[in-house]
DNA sequence: ACCCGTGTTCGCTG
DNA sequence: TCAGCGAACACGGG
């Protein structure tokens, strides 16, 4: 699920469940998602009211205010964290791992199978104070991608530029299906080296970048709007919304040449069309 | 049994 | 200091 599209999807929906609203009971079902040593220190958001819901990169901010002292959460969703929302009369999701009651009579329920995600709390909601969140690069959505920043930054690497993409310090939010994405559609080889990037390759992948961003957020706002259903999950066995990753074998969309190939870089999976992507 | 998985962090090397 | 790399974390699904 979570790269800054779904991560987005996210805050707006926090937005719309717990604007305003205040927290009534904590559960904390795993303690290995909040602090192993520490699986209390939920405890401080009790009778605290969210009033600020923010992204950067791939990083959920929660800012709420307890006896006018601010209180913040940080929630990162790791490999397959989501937040759903259920009445609180109703039984807890299948592998969810911590419970917030809303004075609404709602339950946001923190579901996370491979418990990569990570919850915190952070005093005076300075967010800075979190290391994933401290030294982030531009958020890819909102600050928008600079050609000519992000070169100056390529220029310096050796590696791949697919591998670059995933640097959160480069450019917060771009994870490893929009950086395969992105790269098909600014039509550059993964395989290049960051370094290599002319200036107008430079401009088409900052185009890249925000477009496929875009079209995936678009995509889950459509879904949600068809379902009507504010506690949207992807279903399994849904189609692949994306142009070219993991469709491995298939023929390429755009150029009908190509057959999209899956290569490995960095122990991870990367896409490309062998016939478009120069 | 084997391979795969939307992410990050740590330890090591040069 | 830092770029780069592999392993580790954890738990499924196919």
């Amino acid at each position: 699920m979570p790269e800054l599209p779904e991560v987005e999807f996210a805050r707006r929906c926090w937005q719309r469940w717990a604007r305003r609203r205040t927290v009534t009971a904590i559960s904390v079902l795993e303690p290995r998602v909040v602090k192993p040593d520490a699986p209390r220190s939920l405890e401080a958001l009790r009778g605290a009211t969210f009033v600020r819901f923010e992204r950067r990169g791939k990083n959920l901010l929660l800012s709420a205010q307890r006896r006018k002292v601010p209180v913040g959460l940080w929630s990162h969703l790791g490999m397959s964290g989501k937040w759903l929302r259920r009445e609180a009369s109703e039984a807890a999701p299948r592998f969810s791992r911590v419970r917030l009651d809303l004075d609404d009579g709602h339950a946001l329920h923190y579901v996370d199978m491979r418990l990569f995600g990570k919850l915190r709390v952070v005093p005076s909601a300075d967010f800075e104070t979190v290391p994933a969140v401290k030294g982030l690069g531009p958020d890819a959505l909102v600050d928008g991608v600079d050609p000519a920043r992000l070169g100056e930054r390529l220029a310096r690497l050796k590696g791949p530029v697919k591998v670059a993409l995933l640097d959160q310090r480069l450019l917060a939010g771009v994870g490893n299906i929009q950086a395969s994405e992105a790269l098909y559609r600014a039509k550059i080889d993964p395989r290049r080296p960051a370094r290599s990037l002319d200036p107008a390759e430079l401009r088409r992948l900052a185009t890249a970048i925000r477009r496929s961003i875009e079209a995936t957020l678009a995509g889950m706002e459509k879904e949600l709007r068809r379902r009507g259903d504010v506690s949207y999950v992807e279903e399994p066995g849904s189609p692949n919304p994306f142009l070219m990753y993991a469709r491995t074998g298939e023929r390429c969309r755009r150029c009908r040449r190509g057959v999209i190939r899956r290569i490995v870089q960095a122990a991870r999976s990367t896409f490309f069309c062998p016939a478009c992507q120069a």
